[in-house]
DNA sequence: GTCTATATAGAGATAGAC
DNA sequence: GTCTATCTCTATATAGAC
């Protein structure tokens, strides 16, 4: 691994955990071994670090949602796959103290250049496409049971993601936030146990 | 209005825009019109300072929680009041800007004393026993299809309520908000356009 | 309660040697 | 690419006069 990116994976953690605002040159310094000065050689300033880091995690993001497109099973399975990136997202460490970067940023937007927020409104837009593009494909193959406004149900879908990861983290951990993507999954869920949860 | 309650009402403002890491005790000094040293005689240090705003803005929020819960019509009617207590929150200033004190400061929860994380960690509880007493309510006067998992399905609306501000503020605003919100109300909606959302 | 003044620490960032 | 050294600014916080 680069320098380059050791410093990205320990910001990426960093944004994660403790959030933009708390995390330091000086922090990025120590976990990468090398000195403030060196970092700042790698990226200038804190501004265009926060934007390599949110395309350095939605490339990695998308690059994984796109591994669950493209594998086999039914149409919900992926969608439960790709909501499941988040619940590990949850119980790593020991549970309930990572969230997105995006949901973190998201608070911290006035931290961000112009080019930051883009990249995290493009983030979103991509990532409904996605999930409205999971439940069309369900419809076709019979596992979901499409909701009235699919891009509302992908919205909301997110909003859920996001929100039930921050919250997890003052409030329940990884529990809490399989008891909020439970119901959502389920109230898309064709066949068995159809409820509207 | 006091001192106290000044800095308090900056304090939230700033908290609610910009987050508590990216607030200062200069600025509340300035939109105060006192000095640094003058905010400190109120609130010794930001730690505590942050409690107090948590525990206002509860109070704010829960206050008019309970004026929604005893006001006429039906129960479902009064969850989308409480609803739209979000949505307003959403609407403020130019649209977009302002998140709840809830969803920002836990994604800032490194940052806060142990108090203020079980005060966030109370809101939730308290927010989410409100919620699930109106899908029972609305279960007995009918305004009101009950998920199959009604603390599920509170959690998740709460979490939706925070993500949806949160990424409102980076990508699409009130409206974007509104179609998070509207097929969460629509899929537990008794009457008419009955669907699962 | 508010002020001036200050202590102390840490932030982001740059210069220039190696 | 990494280092030492330094600049400048701002942060939280305190002391003590009014």
């Amino acid at each position: 691994m680069s320098t380059r990116e050791a410093i990205l994976t320990a910001a990426t953690d960093l944004v994660q955990t403790v959030g933009a605002n708390a995390m330091s040159f000086q922090d990025l310094a120590e976990r990468t071994r090398i000195r403030k000065a060196s970092v700042h050689h790698h990226f200038p300033t804190k501004a265009n670090l926060l934007e390599a880091v949110i395309e350095n995690y939605s490339a990695g993001y998308f690059s994984a949602v796109d591994e669950i497109l493209s594998s086999p099973g039914s149409a919900f399975d992926r969608l439960r796959a790709v909501v499941g990136l988040y619940m590990s997202t949850c119980a790593k460490d020991g549970g309930g103290r990572r969230a997105c970067v995006v949901g973190m940023l998201g608070s911290e937007a006035e931290s961000l250049t112009e080019r930051g927020r883009a990249l995290l409104a493009a983030f979103v837009e991509r990532n409904q496409r996605a999930i409205v593009d999971l439940i069309d494909a369900g419809a076709r193959d019979g596992s979901v049971r499409p909701p009235s406004d699919p891009l509302g149900f992908a919205r909301g879908l997110i909003a859920a993601l996001q929100g039930g990861l921050v919250l997890a983290r003052v409030s329940g951990g990884p529990a809490f936030f399989q008891s909020v993507i439970g119901p959502m999954l389920g109230s898309v869920r064709a066949s068995p146990p159809g409820d509207r949860g």
